[in-house]
DNA sequence: GATCAACAAATGGTATTCCATTACTCTAAA
DNA sequence: TTTAGAGTAATGGAATACCATTTGTTGATC
């Protein structure tokens, strides 16, 4: 039943398989990566262990430098302000197109998608709140029908999994999620892709809070 | 002098090479790639081939099914279309930023592109004239200094030099480059964003005048 | 004549091996 | 004690070999 898909690449898993090492932060920023290691670690020759490090490599998430070892990539603050500029634009794009051009079936999708977001962020289910409200997101880039845009948000995918781990209001998430689907669902580009502007720019202000909060708490932590 | 720098990978060589026959026309849309033959053709083992064959896959050069050969990427009227809308926005925000953020060093950069630009156009010298105009639009996103954003626009760069091929109005070009570096030099982000996109529009209405010319070109030949 | 099955050829995926380059360590000299 | 350098270990890049899968073709059957 749970047996792997044999037809799956070897390379495919051993991307996954690092993706979520790295994502779940077993294995820390600027951490060494080498081929022969990751190779003996996962059972497999160093070649499938090259391709999933260029796959990653091409997700922003581990930097390849040539002829020396990969390491980890260390997010910075610039990072993410990067992150939230290119959010700005293809976001609003995104939720635009979709409102435009969305057909029945893929909008039942994004429905279903954000009952779940709902229900599990009523009950306070963090990891499938965020998981839904990933799934929200990526149904909505389908709905745009714009291939370049799905894969420019794919390569882009990482790095958001990775900045949603930094806050957590699942709820308001949630809610702006709601207002989002009713535009979509009314084939109102204007007010979907205004939506979505607002959507990141209160993601970038509760950041931020969360970072002062942190900061705040570890001065006291000192302070004692 | 012109000796090949031994430091670069051979992998890179390989995709330099390739991408060159593809984008030159050399290599036919939906064509195979075959791993052995371009390796021998090359004269390199497979494995920078392999390596080359997925760097040209994330450009959207070729197709890279799993364990059958690629193919060379067929574009359609789908994907021009595509990659109009993701440059409507991508670009406006690239110049809003490099208008806001470029250093001296930098403007100066995009004005000696601009004025390579307008010369090569003055005197009709088309493959100097667009890659001046290709190093404009680069150095205006280094202005922009968000490295997301540059690692997308590299992503799309092979892409946009394919549609650049579609069309030809140098001077009109260079002029709408022009109006954008006054904008960028004024640090007006506002003027610069909507000139971008301006820019993208009458390119796209450029393309579609320069298809309907061929298209009617097609048909009077076959009248005769 | 069309269709499907089986066999043969071709192809990409992976493992193994070797090599050039890089990073580290230890020693000796300032 | 610090630093420069040589020697050594470690590492990624590339070549080769082998295997599983896919594709193309041929022939038999309906």
């Amino acid at each position: 039943m749970s047996r792997v898909d044999e037809r799956e690449l070897e390379s495919s898993r051993v991307a996954t398989w690092l993706r979520d090492a790295i994502l779940d932060g077993v294995r820390d920023p600027g951490s060494k990566l080498i081929e022969r290691d990751l190779a003996a670690e996962f059972g497999v020759s160093r070649v499938p262990v090259r391709d999933a490090l260029k796959m990653l490599d091409g997700e922003g998430l581990v930097e390849l430098r040539p002829r020396t070892w990969a390491i980890v990539r260390e997010f910075t603050a610039a990072d993410l302000a990067d992150l939230d500029e290119v959010r700005q634009v293809l976001d609003p794009m995104a939720f635009r197109l979709a409102a435009e051009r969305h057909r029945r079936d893929g909008l039942e999708l994004l429905r279903v998608a954000l009952e779940n977001e709902q229900e599990s962020a009523r009950v306070d289910n963090i990891l499938v709140s965020r998981r839904a409200a990933a799934d929200f997101h990526e149904i909505a880039v389908q709905l745009a029908d714009n291939q370049l845009l799905s894969d420019l948000m794919g390569t882009i995918r990482s790095r958001l999994r990775w900045s949603l781990v930094q806050h957590d209001d699942l709820k308001h998430i949630a809610d702006e999620h709601v207002a989002l689907y009713e535009a979509v669902r009314d084939r109102d580009g204007d007010r979907a892709s205004a939506l979505a502007f607002d959507h990141v720019e209160s993601s970038i202000r509760e950041r931020l809070a969360h970072a002062v909060a942190v900061r705040a708490e570890a001065t006291r932590t000192v302070a004692n």
